[in-house]
DNA sequence: TGATATCGTAACAATGCGTGTTACGGATAA
DNA sequence: TTATCCGTAACACGCATTGTTACGATATCA
């Protein structure tokens, strides 16, 4: 399958638009993420479903944050995006019936809680705050050298 | 993306043919997991270039284990099956020079390390022995009521 | 009112990757 | 020589995300 970027992407720009703390259109962002308007809205509105940000239509509309960065968890964000677990056991169901393919997929089973349980451990305690921190602290460390520089670097 | 059945897929067939300590064909195999010979003898292919099992070609040909069932781990096999990371971190590469971006990743990444390494402390400690104790366990447990009764149950 | 800017949504193609199938060649034992 | 089996190439399929086009609804501005 092709990777599932939608969270990354959500983080990125909800932290753009938390800095900047102004309204963006689908277009604006669509550009930042290289992709198209329709898929900011569809992704974007998974999140107003959930009270991250709010949308407004008609000229001058576009998307807002409703809470401030360090009101968002990564797993906030996660849990907007798709219900139920975040990872996908790899478990086989070739043969329900056998007890050999159930004790197998049920260490695979308890594997991938484990690793979830991190996930989640970690994704809960995120904040976009603490990224937004952690992207000014880098911009400073490593200055680009290139043409861009930061946000809406390539003006696209 | 379809989900990766093919861990699953070997502990189940390695297991049983460590319990049942016999050559098995590709035919027989696939029947066993409702697939194809095909499918059997791609995914069975990475676990003999890696030393876990054998082939042999001809009439009264097969597979076979090259060791005991408590000398190969879950990990061995998922190693077997891929190299590199075992989940694939939902990075975006929309903008490599954005510094939230990169920001935004790289706390998906630490995420991802840190589940990762739940997986892998797991699946190192797993032998297939211990999944072939788990399977006999239940098999006491919860006696099938139907026609099929543990290996090899519905004959096909 | 009319023109313009935006979101909302439906519909469908593209993509990626494991899986399923068919086909054929090589090897080994009866 | 025949019956099995593995090895491999080649190609179609399933499925979820992504990308694209099209059209309707809504809000602002001149
Ligand atoms: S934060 Fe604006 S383009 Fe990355
Ligand atoms: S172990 Fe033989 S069919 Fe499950």
């Amino acid at each position: 399958m092709k990777t599932d970027g939608r969270l990354a992407r959500m983080l990125h720009v909800l932290v753009h638009m938390g800095l900047l703390d102004g309204r963006e259109t689908s277009e604006r962002i669509a550009l930042m993420l290289n992709t198209n308007p329709v898929v900011v809205r569809r992704t974007l509105g998974a999140l107003r479903d959930h009270g991250i940000v709010e949308s407004e239509g008609g000229r001058g509309g576009g998307w807002k944050l409703t809470r401030s960065l360090d009101q968002v968890t990564v797993l906030d964000v996660q849990r907007a995006l798709t219900a139920g677990t975040i990872l996908t056991t790899p478990v086989s169901r070739d043969h329900p019936s056998c007890p050999v393919e159930r004790a197998a997929n049920s260490v695979l089973e308890e594997a991938y809680a484990a690793a979830e349980k991190q996930l989640i451990a970690k994704y809960g305690v995120t904040t976009l705050a603490q990224i937004a921190e952690h992207a000014k602290a880098r911009r400073w460390q490593r200055p680009r050298r290139e043409t861009d520089s930061g946000h809406n670097d390539d003006g696209a």
